[in-house]
DNA sequence: AAGCGGCTCAACCGCGTGGAT
DNA sequence: GATCCACGCGGTTGAGCCGCT
């Protein structure tokens, strides 16, 4: 038996909205809220789809929603968050307020996406694009990305890459980007492939973007070598930029942002599709942590 | 002015997920 | 456990806009 449609496909206005269909919706929702998507349409006396409605709402009627260009700082935001959790745009949205998902993943492929191809970046990978054709048969080992944008080539010059020794099996997670004008070398010690480095030159050199991208979830640092994650350190760490506007003290716990990700996916999940609540033998033993965090 | 191509983004579509029964 | 249903998500599409020739 197929899957039933969301809603009868007759008479059913579709394509643009207009002004007066904004308005029905608006005025509903206000009056009665959101949800009951199905039933909105005609309770509303709009000739649409609810999933038409809720998306129209969603991402263009919400009175919350921000409009206009997306700041650097979104933009950082965006990259760092698009590294850690793929395209999970919900999620990423999450992290951005007032900006839709779709909106993000438009942002994300017409702008965002060029830029780091640019910059010789694979943007699904965030490897460089040199380094991408071996990504998926490299066994997992530290961590430890240093990119130096500082010189001429659209390469980067210097590439230090690695897998994680991550819960799941073998899932890379891009770790530092570094941007910046100026690197310290001796960051990138743990390389497993390097390049010879020009000089930089002075003229053509990439706009300074400081992209790090430091991912150190609790409990690797047991079994990786240079994973250590200094949770009190620097407010531009990742996890800092994770966290929830600190509107409660649990907020601001140092270990609230990892609890928003522990909350969020037990990635073990993801790939063995175990059930809400259930955690696979690997996160079991951090269930505690996870507990504390949260608190 | 017209034609063309690239870009943007609102909207659609199909599928996965989770709750209810 | 199976099934149904509503919702949410991510990928894709296409209309409209804009700049270039």
């Amino acid at each position: 038996m197929g899957r039933s449609p969301c809603c009868e496909k007759t008479h059913i206005n579709k394509g643009a909205w207009t002004k007066e269909e904004d308005q029905r919706l608006i005025n509903y929702i206000r009056n009665h809220g959101e949800g009951c998507w199905r039933s909105l349409p005609q309770a509303a006396g709009l000739h649409r789809c609810g999933k038409s409605c809720r998306l129209r709402w969603i991402n263009y009627l919400r009175p919350d929603l921000k409009r206009g260009n997306f700041t650097e700082e979104e933009d950082k935001v965006i990259i760092k968050l698009h590294g850690l959790l793929g395209n999970k745009w919900s999620l990423i949205a999450g992290r951005l307020p007032g900006r839709t998902d779709n909106e993000i993943k438009n942002y994300w492929n017409t702008h965002i996406k060029r830029k780091l191809i640019s910059h010789g970046i694979n943007p699904q990978s965030h490897r460089p694009i040199s380094a991408t054709s071996t990504a998926t048969t490299a066994t997992p080992t530290t961590i430890k990305t240093c990119l130096d944008f500082t010189n001429s080539s659209p390469q980067p010059s210097k590439v230090t890459t690695s897998l994680i020794n991550s819960p799941t099996k073998n899932i890379f997670i891009p770790t530092t980007y570094n941007y910046s004008s100026s690197v310290d070398d001796t960051k990138c010690n743990s390389s497993t492939t390097e390049e010879s480095q020009p000089p930089p030159s002075e003229k053509n050199v990439a706009p300074p973007i400081d992209l790090e991208l430091s991912i150190g979830l609790p409990f690797q640092s047991k079994c990786t070598k240079s994973t250590s994650f200094d949770y009190s350190s620097s407010s531009k760490s990742l996890f800092d930029f994770l966290r929830p506007a600190p509107a409660t003290d649990a907020a601001a716990k140092p270990f609230s942002a990892a609890a928003v990700v522990a909350q969020a996916m037990c990635p073990c999940k993801w790939q063995l599709g175990l059930q809400k609540g259930q955690l696979c033998n690997n996160c079991q033993p951090f269930v505690g942590l996870y507990r504390y965090i949260a608190n």
